[in-house]
DNA sequence: CGCCCCGTATGATCCCGGTCATGGGCCGAA
DNA sequence: TTCGGCCCATGACCGGGATCATACGGGGCG
């Protein structure tokens, strides 16, 4: 039963780096479903006819196992359910049941390609902003491991590559960030970015100037491990 | 200056999931370029020709700014250098230097996006690798968060939704985990996972029986903290 | 039967880092 | 000048979890 509010373009991160004009090429196509709790949306082995984003709700994807079913996945709003399947052009692998009431914006795979063949833009945008997504994401995950020591030294590392200006004694970072902008910048409170400053400091490593940075041993941040 | 080597397509996260086929047609399009430490791949303003994927070194993003040059990012192997830019048809909006001796394979925006054009299958490729990935990054990105304990109570859920069967005193998951299993589901250690295990088994919380898993007080699961 | 391996369990210890409290130096405003 | 704020520094303490060591029970197998 399709539907034709609007679509919730901005809810559903693959779709959103559309521009105006892309949306209103692509709205058209979209349906709007409603799921009830418990209701399939598409089983394993059916033809990928439709992609589906998730917008409200949550689905999970099961595979029928011989004794009892498995989950592959849980998925949320703003989720693709079985793009990839589509992308490819194989049949579902999974089966897809909504855990609770739920809503997708459903587009016929068929009619969306023939589009995005006749308007090339469209490509380019789905591809840029998933690259960018990635990017960013990978980012994060990298930008949250390893110790406080290892990311404060990766800090001044990329610090002293941006600003860095050598000198006699090492490398001066001319940026003046107070404890407590440290802090924020790698994820952690201004006691330990203090603790770590003065110990640095103690070993000669990096001290603390007026209007910034000393790097007296580059090699010295460059050795601290992840430990993790 | 044009190389005619094999493609390093299994470096490249975004360009891997094409198959022999699409190699085969994307890979005459590829330059291979080599680039000094210092060297420029590309200038802020300059239109955006090539996309370019770094295999080998490392390269950094940066603006030119006022009194310094601002460093955006730094990007490893692996990674796309500038394609956003390319994807979007704008010029390029930063500079990319070589930090380090680099390799990167660069394709003729121009040409790559004809070939698609022609080849449909290589954008749903592309699409599907993406969406793929970012699936997955999500996951990993909301599995390694809150305490362990939380991340057990999450395994366990989520079983119980899977092949989670209701008896009278409560719900059993009929699959035998051992516990290093289960130490390694939500990253941990086996010690810990035991500890948990053990304090909910002797909170009646979770009862490990022969083959599988009794959850006798689901609300308790769901009541734990993320506690980060 | 005895032996050994594997999985489970538990305690001791240690480290990292967050939280709380306290104190000192510097500076601008009253 | 004095006072209140802000930033830096340091110590005490605690909790989560990793690591190490040890122990116990149940099988398979010579």
């Amino acid at each position: 039963m399709p539907l034709r509010p609007p679509i919730p373009f901005n809810t559903i991160p693959i779709l959103a780096p559309l521009n105006a004009e892309d949306r209103a090429a692509v709205a058209p196509l979209c349906e709007l479903r409603a799921y009830e709790k418990g209701a399939t949306l598409f089983e394993e082995g059916q033809p990928a006819l439709f992609i589906h984003f998730l917008f409200v709700g949550r689905v999970k994807i099961v595979k029928a196992a011989p004794d009892r079913d498995l989950i592959l996945e849980i998925l949320g709003p703003g989720e693709p359910v079985g793009a990839v399947a589509v992308f490819e052009r194989r049949p579902f692998p999974a089966t897809a049941i909504a855990l609770e009431p739920s809503g997708t914006v459903s587009i016929p795979e068929l009619e969306f390609f023939r589009l995005i063949e006749k308007r090339p833009e469209i490509t380019r945008r789905l591809l840029a902003g998933l690259t960018m997504r990635l990017m960013a994401l990978n980012r994060r995950l990298a930008d949250t491991t390893g110790s406080v020591e290892y990311r404060v030294a990766r800090l001044f590392s990329t610090l002293a590559e941006q600003v860095g200006k050598d000198r006699a004694d090492g490398t001066f970072v001319a940026l003046h960030l107070s404890r407590q902008d440290i802090a924020d910048l790698v994820g952690t409170t201004i006691e330990t970015a203090i603790r770590v400053m003065t110990r640095w400091q103690k070993q000669g490593t990096v001290e603390t100037e007026k209007d910034g940075f000393l790097i007296r041993k580059m090699e010295r941040l460059r050795e601290i491990a992840p430990s993790e």
